[in-house]
DNA sequence: TCTTCGGTCCGAGATATGTGAACGGTGACG
DNA sequence: CGTCACCGTTCACATATCTCGGACCGAAGA
């Protein structure tokens, strides 16, 4: 019985599902984020971030640049706007955007309040669509960061696409992720996650009372397709303070609930099944 | 004597300014291109694109899918909103779009037209935000397949960049990417072009009418630093039934070049210089 | 002028990559 | 119900390719 097969490096608990990588691509993945992170990044600092010697950061950041993925300005390598266009294929490819969108905007201006569509990837929120309300306090809420990727646990519109997930799902991402506090009100135990969730699908749609910003509240309903999937979710959030009462209560809920009835009919219709 | 070492696979013509590249890196950047042109792609279908052995495009595929480059829908690999999350990182980053948006929503607003702020990446004119005007017609155009990186001879927008750049740069662009024309009106001719250029910037900003689109007329300013380097442009476009007359000649010019100091302003006193 | 630091380039050796062939599962079709 | 065809997956091997250290070069600063 060969046990030599259970040598591999895999830090420890990684679960060994692994059909062979290309070692140089991971690399060059890695490159990518540590530019990401750092904004723009130079050969030596790179190959320090990395240990990676400087040739080879020299190599993979050329061979980026190369294929368009990197740019140099003022000597220094950043991200290119490739990015850009490729993410808006990808956002505009997407059924999700292309039937959320005209109902996120009439949401957004009857309500004056952010509006957002999330879908998920790979267990984080993605933001592909977000407009802020007139009424929207705060520009620099999301307007100088936007976080278009996100932890799912302590948003409205991420506990909505959780509570349709099938559970053993959940738990590889709460797994995977962890529950991470933004503030005091966020959910960080699991089983607290679990019961939130079976609440959420009692109720049809998910609260959020400052689990992400503190004061800030908002309401989120799950977008699915007629097998019961969830694809995304539709959400509007507030300041506590415009948040209150039958609005939280009844108005906005019935009002979001109706904008995810009309988009998923949209899916439906041109779901040339 | 090793001679084998000139044999090396360029396709003849290629200058051989060669820093060493990483070929796998290549090879995975040109699956990602394939899997955006036909949106989404099995294995075998992959290896036959590219001319790949089955076994070296699985491998490829699996990377990118495990450094979230690409992900899985029902079986067939599309391209990750990874893409989009980097792609709006990058846009946010830049400083054109931070100061350039509120000015294109306001003109948007005033003009109830198109408005763009486009910038140059290799070339190309990339789209970085656009607005439609409430008086804009025809919602296909560009909303269900919206350019989000063009060229640059067509669009108002991108004769005012080109407009300023240094001359040979612009030959190399010409060279490379070439003169398509996209209606009758288009300029194909690299003297034509020329002679445009110089007269964009004796008039200040530039014209188009119907090069990319028959009936359909920009006008597009080039926004500079102190240096006098062009970083990108704003523009408006709009049907030619608008776009006429004084509003033409005059105000929307006026109001384009009003708008882009704003942003010069607002760049340069931002740039910690 | 000398030093430092960053980017570029090279040869060599280790190893990660590309490949073809074989396997297993699934759906189509007779 | 059995067979075929197709697709994704895996393996072991030969070799092309990556990584690395070290050397070079030009610019900036002391």
């Amino acid at each position: 019985m060969w046990v030599e097969a259970f040598e591999w490096n895999m830090t420890a608990g990684d679960t060994d599902d692994s059909p062979r990588t290309l070692k140089t691509v991971s690399v060059a993945a890695d490159v990518v984020e540590a530019v990401r992170e750092h904004g723009s990044v130079g050969v030596t600092e790179l190959a320090d971030l990395l240990d990676l010697s400087k040739s080879t950061a020299y190599i993979h950041l050329k061979t980026l640049e190369k294929n368009g993925f990197l740019v140099q300005r003022d000597g220094e390598y950043e991200i290119a706007f490739k990015f850009f266009v490729i993410g808006e294929y990808a956002r505009h490819r997407s059924p999700l955007y292309r039937y959320g969108k005209p109902e996120v905007d009439e949401l957004a201006e009857e309500t004056g309040q952010y509006t957002h569509i999330v879908t998920e990837e790979n267990g984080f929120g993605i933001n592909l669509y977000q407009v802020k309300g007139e009424t929207s306090i705060s520009d620099d809420y999301q307007s100088e960061k936007p976080q278009h990727r996100d932890h799912l646990h302590y948003t409205a519109s991420g506990k909505a696409i959780l509570a349709y997930l099938p559970r053993d799902r959940v738990e590889e991402i709460v797994e995977s992720h962890g529950l991470p506090a933004r503030t005091d009100n966020t959910i960080t135990n699991p089983d607290d996650l679990f019961a939130e969730l079976e609440a959420i699908r009692e109720r049809g749609y998910a609260y959020n009372d400052g689990e992400e910003i503190e004061g800030f509240r908002a309401i989120g309903a799950p977008i699915r397709n007629p097998k019961g999937e969830v694809l995304g979710s539709l959400s509007v959030s507030g300041p506590a303070s415009f948040m209150r009462d039958e609005r939280f209560h009844e108005d906005l809920p019935e009002r979001i609930t109706r904008a995810v009835n009309v988009i998923e009919v949209s899916l439906n219709m041109n779901s040339h099944a």
